[in-house]
DNA sequence: AATCGCTCCAACCGCAGCCAT
DNA sequence: TATGGCTGCGGTTGGAGCGAT
């Protein structure tokens, strides 16, 4: 695929932008508004690329941009989002009127992962490890600080899994109360399905958590045993989990009891 | 007053995905 | 189906600002 040539090679301007160049931008959207970016500053009489203008607008001009200190509420969102969504700033910033994505990823690499972290640590020295695990976005872990990668729906660990097993025998049952050898045969879901599924309940789009339900039906889990892989188990419970974490309501707890 | 180190944030870069042809 | 253009997104960086020494 081309590649639009880079702002140096057009002899574009780079860098802060000028109170002059911000008046040209404004008053250029006002008017025509900016349907194409790539065009709008050759017609505005701007020494900038679509791109660079594109950013000044939605992170800074725009109208409806609210500025100023995050508040206590705006960040337990975001730790809230985030958890559920991992790195995707562009979807939490659409859940916080008048901030954008930029921000939200600034003031969480500068504040709230820190203070996450912190918290986990104290967590951890006192308080036991709950019962029921919550599948946690890499990115906030020890590790992924480290190596700075993010995969967005990471696999369960073998304890996952294992969570979900008949006790002590780390034995799985199916509906007969017969022991499971292999699951080779058993549904698995594309993990980018759950991730949309989430995304979709959390915008109360109905029809993706009525699949969620459909599928739930499909495979029950308050039998006995299940009649479906562990990790379906596990991700649809992760699943209403998530949905919990990220709206509060504690109806969608439900269907994990 | 000068320097250093750290924090914060605006802006850039490169890639992915969508859409038109 | 393949290709090219464009937009949007997430990761990264550069430098201004500020406090500590």
């Amino acid at each position: 695929m081309g590649r639009a040539p880079c702002c140096e090679k057009m002899g574009l301007k780079k860098g802060p932008w000028t109170p002059e160049e911000d008046r040209i931008l404004i008053s250029h959207i006002q008017k025509h508004g900016h349907a194409n970016w790539r065009a709008l500053p050759k017609q505005a009489g701007l020494l900038r690329c679509g791109k660079s203008c594109r950013l000044r607008w939605i992170n800074y001009l725009r109208p409806d941009i609210k500025r100023g200190n995050f508040s206590v509420e705006e960040e337990e969102t975001i730790i809230k989002l985030h958890e559920a969504l991992g790195n995707r700033w562009s979807a939490i910033a659409a859940r916080l009127p008048g901030r954008t994505d930029n921000e939200i990823k600034n003031v969480w690499h500068t504040h709230l992962k820190k203070k996450l972290r912190q918290n986990q640590e104290a967590n951890s020295e006192t308080k036991p490890q709950p019962k029921r695990k919550v599948k946690r976005e890499p990115n906030i872990t020890t590790e992924s600080e480290t190596t700075g990668t993010v995969p967005m729906s990471p696999q369960p660990s073998s304890s996952e899994v294992s969570s979900i097993t008949t006790g002590e025998t780390n034995q799985y049952m199916d509906v007969k109360g017969e022991p499971i050898e292999s699951f080779e045969n058993f549904p698995e879901i594309d993990e980018s399905f759950w991730s949309e599924a989430l995304s979709s309940a959390v915008d109360g789009n109905s029809n993706s958590t009525n699949e969620i339900i459909q599928l739930q039906s499909s495979f029950p889990m308050v039998e006995p045993g299940y009649n479906c892989s562990p990790k379906v188990v596990d991700d649809c419970m992760d699943f209403w989990y998530n949905v919990f974490l990220t709206t509060g309501d504690e109806s969608t707890l439900t269907p994990l009891f």
